[in-house]
RNA sequence: GGUUCCGUAGCUCAGCUGGAUAGAGCACCAGAUUUCUAAUCUGGCGGUCCCAGGUUCGAAUCCUGGCGGAAUCACCA
């Protein structure tokens, strides 16, 4: 719509005041709430151009408009807007079109891999790691929708020192113990001991700098884990092993899947390659103690490291392997990693010496740097146990959603099982949508009471607008009244005009959240539109309207409705419930 | 200390590449259900957009300098 104006609008200027190729610089508005109006065009930026007084040229142009015809029936100027109202039928053949179209984009031919979740197989997930796969699920999703070929992908951090500690402990005192023997989930059980070592060291330090005999078994373990220890590998993927299973369970609930899964254990080694063939190079430098550098002072930078001392690698080596793994396995154009921003450096660093080995392509690296969650005590820490636990936390809404159904009693008809479906549908939807309707690139606050909320702005204020629209439509099957596909005319009063309007917009709010790469757009989208047909819904009658004319407009105001939103929560990952 | 990001209502957040009288939700107060789902709707209260300069027709938005907060500057990942 809006671009049918420019057009309109940049011919009225070319006309009246010869001024050319002025479509990119005209800038359209909705009208505000208080002016008549839909769309408003404001002359300012034109005005040198024109030499007239704002109002005159608004006069103007907004006369042409109307004598041309077609899209603009009215007008009125207020200082230099210029408020333009909209034929109706324009609607009527807006709201048609939206009918008939799906909501997908056309193809970019782009290619993209993106990274998310990355976790460490130490410890269980927590709220932070749900924020990152939200994000990565999301965004894969809305990347699909608006075009683009999208290639998931996760990486395991499943070798290093933090592994071996884990490992030390449950040998040192872990009896024997299993996720089986224990009822405990594997990445639980494997956390647990991560947190014993950490306590048995603590023991034994009296100050902080100190290298205790254990930390010091823990490196030597690590070593051993490098040159291929039998003993030590068959524990380390034992203990991998439970941590996957435990990890599977939470995805599954969470609904994140993923094309390829890779594991570092299986990249650092190419990533160790690479650095020792840029040491021979001469690209990259060695220390006496044999530990290898990259210099990058040249780019205002310190020096990294990139091999100790004793040949094994730190993150950024494995860092590097994967990356020229995943550029050979798929050739993207773009490849995202979604990471916290307290990880903003290693990327700078990372492209950098991808750069200085000759890898052109490290430019189609993209940080998707997304803020820390807090919490309202302050941060996780987890010797301070105020990390909020990924299951915890899911297991948390969905009880609150059962308790607050259960209190209204709405779905009593229902099964059990149904009824359980339902509260898991409406829990997870409430926990990804408080996660995703914030700008990604912030720091948020998660306020575990108001993360539970249904009611404002939240998933199933979403949910519940979408469930009341199948509602209206069951009802209409059940009376034999036909939901029209398309109206061939209609007077649609104010407030379809509005919900028409932002059902329009649909299509350029996926194609701006897919541009700058952001869930809470549509978020904030689904939303403002839930609000607004809450509002028709409340006071329009549409099953029981009796003007067969109107009747359908609003049916098919209603179907449309119920399409857009159910695809815009599925860009969020949350299901649509057809009734709660 | 250097670098980067952030600062909008009591709280949590919107505010697109500068545009009209800065918007939502929560909380608080007052209302709405003989009507398709009240997990809803309507109204009220609530702001020196951190501060000070600058750019211009016009600044929450751009620039400079302060103040306050966060992250990072690891042979942890």
């Amino acid at each position: 719509m809006e671009k049918e104006i420019k057009q309109v609008i940049a011919e009225a200027l070319s006309v009246l005041y010869e001024i050319k190729s002025s479509k990119d610089r005209i800038q359209i508005q909705k009208t505000r709430k208080e002016f008549a109006g839909d769309y408003t065009f404001n002359v300012f930026p034109f005005l040198k151009e024109i030499r007239k007084a704002p109002e005159q040229a608004g006069n103007e142009i907004g006369q042409f408009l109307v004598e041309k015809g077609g899209l603009v029936h009215a007008f009125n100027v207020i200082k230099g807007f210029v408020n333009l109202e909209i034929k109706q039928d324009n609607w009527i053949d807006i709201l048609n079109t939206i009918a008939q179209s799906d909501f997908n984009l056309p193809e970019k031919n782009e290619k993209v891999v993106i990274e998310y979740s990355s976790p460490n197989t130490n410890k269980p997930l927590h709220l932070g790691h749900i924020r990152n796969n939200l994000l990565g699920d999301s965004l894969s999703r809305i990347l699909k929708a608006s075009g683009r070929d999208v290639i998931q992908v996760n990486l395991v951090n499943d070798r290093g020192i933090h592994i071996c500690k884990s490992m030390l402990a449950w040998e040192k005192w872990g009896n024997g113990e299993t996720p089986e023997n224990a009822g405990l989930k594997g990445d639980k059980l494997v956390g647990n001991y991560y947190v014993k070592f950490d306590q048995e060291n603590k023991k034994l330090v009296s100050d902080n700098n100190e290298e205790t005999e254990l930390l010091k078994e823990a490196r030597e373990m690590l070593r051993k884990w490098e040159k291929g220890d039998e003993k030590v590998c068959a524990l380390w993927e034992k203990m991998n092993n439970w941590v996957y299973k435990g990890f599977e369970e939470t995805y599954k609930r969470l609904g994140i899947t993923f094309d390829k899964i890779y594991y570092e254990s299986e990249t650092y080694k190419l990533g160790k390659d690479k650095v020792l063939k840029g040491l021979e190079k001469g690209i990259l430098l060695q220390k006496d103690d044999q530990s290898v550098w990259a210099d990058l002072t040249d780019h205002k930078l310190d020096e990294k490291i990139l091999l100790r001392a004793d040949g094994t690698s730190v993150y950024m080596t494995q860092d590097i392997g994967t990356a020229i793994l995943r550029h050979q396995d798929f050739s993207p154009n773009k490849m995202i990693y979604v990471v916290g921003n307290e990880q903003d450096y290693h990327f700078t660093v990372l492209k950098i010496v991808l750069k200085k080995l000759g890898y052109e392509w490290s430019e189609f690296i993209e940080h998707f740097s997304y803020g820390m969650v807090e919490l309202p005590h302050g941060k996780m820490k987890s010797r301070e146990g105020t990390v909020v636990d990924a299951d915890d936390l899911m297991e948390e809404v969905v009880a609150q959603a059962r308790k607050m159904a259960e209190e209204s009693d709405k779905l009593s008809y229902l099964s059990e099982e149904e009824k359980a479906n339902v509260f898991e549908l409406i829990g997870l939807g409430a926990l990804k949508y408080y996660i995703l309707k914030v700008d990604p690139r912030k720091n948020m606050m998660f306020n575990p009471e108001e993360s539970v909320q249904l009611q404002g702005n939240t998933g199933p204020f979403i949910q519940y607008s979408y469930a009341r629209s199948k509602s209206v439509l069951r009802k209409a099957a059940e009376q034999n009244i036909i939901i029209p596909e398309r109206i061939d005319e209609g007077n649609p009063d104010e407030k379809e005009v509005q919900i028409i309007k932002l059902l329009a917009d649909y299509k350029s709010v996926l194609e701006e959240a897919g541009k700058v790469m952001s869930p809470a757009l549509i978020a904030n989208y689904a939303f403002t539109l839930a609000k607004e047909f809450n509002q028709f819904y409340y006071d329009h009658a549409i099953l029981k309207e009796e003007n067969e004319q109107i009747r359908n407009l609003r049916l098919l105001i209603t179907a449309v409705f119920g399409e857009v939103i159910k695809h815009a929560l599925s860009l969020l990952g949350i299901t649509s419930p057809e009734r709660m």
